[in-house]
RNA sequence: GGGCGAGUAGCUCAGGGGAAGAGCGCCUGCCUUACAAGCAGGAGGUCACAGGUUCAAAUCCUGUCCCGCCCA
């Protein structure tokens, strides 16, 4: 087979997979290196981003294993409570059932028929990227192990009063029917309306105009308010005034809150409405009137306009308001407004009883191990980030009113109606000593369960092994999007239960959007699914893509296009397989060889030197350069030249074992190199290589720094090579002459240990630049010749009568050119005494012999345009 | 309103004080027995703008303009 094929992944991943290679040695002095895998949602399937996260952390851990540490990546799905509980009950909404007429019950099960659908479908996918997951740990947000540490963690929260339950307003989903905390809501800016309304006196003549957004509040309104400060209405505070509509007496008070700049400087408090309301109204005691219901409806509050949804409403109340003669003016008005970042309903401020937890003294040493480095993020500027929210982090809703998740281990006493809260249904209630409880029917955000993923994965509250040895776990891989939601919570509660940091490294990936930048949705029809492109170039590919293009703190850009060129990767290495396999199809293993050639010994040296980048790159969580230091080496080093050299030496008996050795064994290395970025590909063509020891490239080592292997005289000697032949191949190609046809060249070099050089690697040269003879000389050539001076010697090609003197000239001409601008720019510099005299002295010197170069390849351009001139 | 990031070749992006780099695209010539998913060569950029620091700025500093994201 010519060219490369991918359909061989995944009988690979199954031969790993049942040699259990994916699990962690119990060799107990190994240092260990864990990931957990940030869960996916159990909501639907992997898109890109999935697969840009799962392909760096299956390269940390490759690379890791290969080193030699213990590793663990320990995999899992999270049931991400709302978010399933709405595409669960959408897909029974179709068949015309609602969750409601089926009960909680059999909706919890009809939900776990889907998670354990959905679950299976994200590992199958998650495999075929190659993961090397232990997939003998999976672990699920809810399951048994993990409830019972969510149940552990609250009840010793709420011991120690961190968890509290209150009387607050919180955001409302009226679509989703529950609580969300602060950051699950998304603020928008919409083009609104600016109402101004008259509320006239109840004691005086006129009245105060308030401006709002949103007048179907009003039938809540406690007061109307003016900052203590606003000279306009001083007067008025503490005078009453008359709800419109309702013709309900509200007092006028005076609160800082107010900004004398919005609106009339009149602003109505609605406490059970507005968050911020919701505090003026505590300051000044005001009654908290609920006029919406929990779907968005107005209530009885509103009087005649009861029943109406909250839009519906405004519009009603604004025609009434308007014809009464209530309403001053209108103003268009852009402000933004929360939505459900889960259904995307606007969601309606509401008070309720929800359960808490206080923030404030767990963010402390969350931000104390940040600021000292305990926790490190990579890139850095995330620090800040995280920092700026810690620092100013309130109380975490974390009750839902859904079905789907962990209920929360409170029991209410039937008899005093107070909260016992215990991992277990109590006996007996230690308020009252009664017997009968009804659990609390709320459930907790998905995220308190994701806080104590690091530890309760790894078999928290239980103190096992692998808690013991796995925790802190060394980085955590995720995007930006999640560093309120999950990192920082994790930090937080790593911290209060286990005493110390989750991990040690967080690296924050960008975002996969598509070649215009766009965020891909499947509203604007632009997403590529991973799993569509690993069926058409393999997950090599698409590993290898991503890899490429995960630049620290830059979004990623993907195009098929980008992805189809990477392809060409993984075809030039399957080609470079075949011709050493072709060619090594005699090769018996005799011991290392007594002699090598110098393109042998060459390409050892500079695999050495990529292999050191490449680790140091992978260190630093530089993945793109990683990728792209190893496709330089592969493709441009080892097939571009020494490939190219090799077909010299295998011809020749005495010297066809050294060179099958090396291209063997660097090809080998190289495998090994690649493997945590392509490690189908790798295993693949490793396995078919002669002299392995290992079962599978995955345990063997990977490449480490090797300096006795690298020869900076050896990799001097092949520029002075490669510099020869490009200078032919320029010479060649700029005057269309035909590769197949075999030039004869004259070098002119004066230096003696440059000719030497060229009289040693005159084949290279000619086997790199199709040259038939070389002559080597001091002397300027007779006859027609093209020419191409360079600092080491002046490359000739004869030619009979030179075809077009008017081309080769304006080919030299230009040249000049480039060279005149270099002198120019470089006589300047050395005429400056500053920077003679202040500019280190090497540089002067590097300078100097810039310029001194310049002007002689200069002077020797302007020569051959005359000699040609005269021909 | 506050913060962060970005502006470099036609496109996507590296680089980060000593006169510009890659991939793709483009142009030219080649099926040279590993690879046409390839080989060889080439064109293409006052590094957003304006100041400043420096012998020397794409790079450091200040400001401006655009773009994106986060927070309020």
């Amino acid at each position: 087979m010519t060219a490369y094929n991918p359909d061989f992944e995944e009988g690979i991943y199954n031969m790993w997979e049942k040699s259990n290679l994916f699990c962690p040695k119990t060799d107990e002095k190994k240092e260990n290196f864990c990931i957990v895998i940030p869960p996916p949602n159990i909501t639907g399937i992997l898109h890109i981003g999935h697969a840009l996260n799962e392909t760096l952390q299956d390269i940390l851990v490759r690379w890791r294993r290969m080193q030699g540490y213990n590793v663990l990546w320990l995999p899992g799905v999270d049931h991400a409570g709302i978010a399933t509980q709405n595409v669960v009950e959408r897909e029974l909404n179709k068949e015309g059932i609602s969750r409601f007429q089926m009960g909680r019950e059999a909706f919890i099960k009809k939900v776990w028929e889907w998670k354990g659908r959905y679950e299976d479908r994200i590992v199958k996918q998650i495999k075929r990227l190659g993961a090397s997951c232990d997939w003998s740990r999976m672990r699920f947000t809810m399951d048994e192990g993990l409830s019972r540490a969510v149940k552990e963690a609250f009840v010793k929260l709420y011991e120690e009063g961190l968890i509290y339950r209150g009387h607050y307003i919180v955001n409302w989903c009226p679509h989703c029917l529950t609580a969300l905390s602060d950051l699950e809501v998304e603020y928008k800016e919409e083009n609104g309306k600016l109402y101004y309304i008259l509320y006239p006196f109840k004691n005086r003549k006129g009245g105060l105009v308030v401006a709002t957004t949103r007048p179907e509040t009003m039938f809540g309104d406690a007061a109307v308010a003016v900052n203590p400060e606003d000279k306009r209405y001083k007067e008025f505070v503490g005078e009453d005034v008359v709800l419109p509509v309702r013709e309900r007496i509200i007092p006028v008070i005076a609160d800082s809150y107010v900004d004398t700049a919005f609106g009339t400087g009149v602003l109505k408090i609605t406490p059970a409405h507005d968050a911020n309301d919701f505090l003026v109204g505590k300051r000044h005691n005001l009654k908290e009137i609920n006029v919406i219901d929990e779907k968005g409806f107005m209530n009885e509050e509103a009087g005649v306009f009861a029943g109406m949804d909250r839009n519906t409403c405004r519009k009603a109340l604004v025609k009434k308001l308007y014809e009464d003669g209530y309403l001053v003016k209108v103003e268009d008005y852009e402000h933004a407004v929360g939505h459900c970042y889960r259904c995307g309903t606007p969601v309606e401020p509401k008070i309720s009883e929800q359960w808490f937890l206080k923030m404030k003294p767990l963010a402390k040493r969350a931000i104390r191990v940040v600021e000292e480095g305990k926790v490190n993020f990579i890139p850095g500027n995330w620090k800040n980030v995280y920092l700026e929210w810690m620092n100013n982090i309130r109380d975490w809703c974390i009750s839902r009113q859904i079905w789907w998740g962990h209920r929360i281990p409170a029991y209410r006493c039937m008899n005093c109606g107070k909260y016992n809260v215990s991992i277990d249904k109590p006996e007996r209630c230690k308020w009252c000593g009664g017997r009968d409880f009804t659990q609390e029917e709320d459930v907790l955000d998905t995220w308190f369960s994701s806080a104590l993923w690091p530890f309760s994965t790894l078999g928290w509250p239980e103190k096992t092994d692998s808690l013991k040895r796995f925790y802190p776990t060394s980085v955590l891989v995720t995007g930006f999007d999640i560093i309120f939601f999950w990192v920082a919570r994790m930090i937080m509660m790593g911290l209060y239960f286990m005493d110390d940091v989750p991990f040690r490294d967080v690296y924050i990936h960008a975002l996969v959007r598509d070649e215009h930048g766009q965020k891909m949705s499947k509203t604007k029809n632009n997403v590529i699914d991973p799993m569509d492109a690993v069926k058409k170039y393999g997950a090599d590919t698409l590993r290898f893509t991503l890899s490429a293009l995960a630049v620290q703190g830059r979004d990623i850009r993907l195009s098929e296009k980008r992805i189809e060129g990477y392809r060409h990767f993984m075809n030039k290495i399957w080609n470079a397989y075949r011709f050493i396999a072709i060619n090594t199809e005699d090769y018996v293993f005799k011991g290392k060889p007594d002699s090598l050639d110098a393109a042998s010994r060459w390409i050892r040296s500079r695999f050495y030197r990529t292999v050191d980048m490449v680790n140091r790159h992978l260190e630093n969580y530089r993945f793109s350069s990683a990728a792209l230091c190893a496709y330089q080496f592969a493709w441009h080093e080892f097939c571009d030249f020494y490939i190219e050299m090799s077909k010299i030496h295998l011809r020749r008996e005495t010297e066809r074992y050294g060179t099958q050795f090396v291209l063997l064994e660097v090809f080998e290395a190289l495998l090994r190199l690649l493997h945590p970025f392509i490690p189908f590909i790798t295993e693949y063509l490793w396995q078919r290589l002669p002299g392995r020891k290992e079962k599978s490239i995955m345990i063997s080592s990977y490449p480490q720094r090797e300096d006795e292997y690298i020869l900076p005289v050896v990799e001097k000697e092949m520029e002075v090579v490669i510099g020869f032949s490009k200078a032919v191949r320029n010479i060649r190609s700029e005057n269309l002459i035909s590769p197949s046809k075999k030039l004869e060249a004259y070098f002119r070099v004066l230096d003696g240990e440059i000719k030497e050089i060229v009289e040693r690697y005159k084949e290279y040269i000619c086997v790199l630049a199709g040259i038939s003879q070389i002559t080597v000389g001091e002397d300027v050539p007779e006859g027609a010749c093209f020419s191409q001076p360079m600092m080491y010697g002046d490359v000739y090609v004869y030619m009979e009568g030179i075809v077009d003197k008017g081309k080769e000239i304006d080919r030299l001409k230009k040249q000049m050119k480039k060279l005149s601008e270099t002198m120019r720019f470089l006589s300047k510099k050395l005429s400056n005494k500053e920077f003679l005299s202040k500019a280190p002295k090497d540089l002067v010197e590097l300078k100097r012999k810039e310029y001194s170069e310049a002007s002689l390849l200069y002077q020797k351009l302007q020569e051959q345009i005359e000699k040609i001139k005269n021909i």
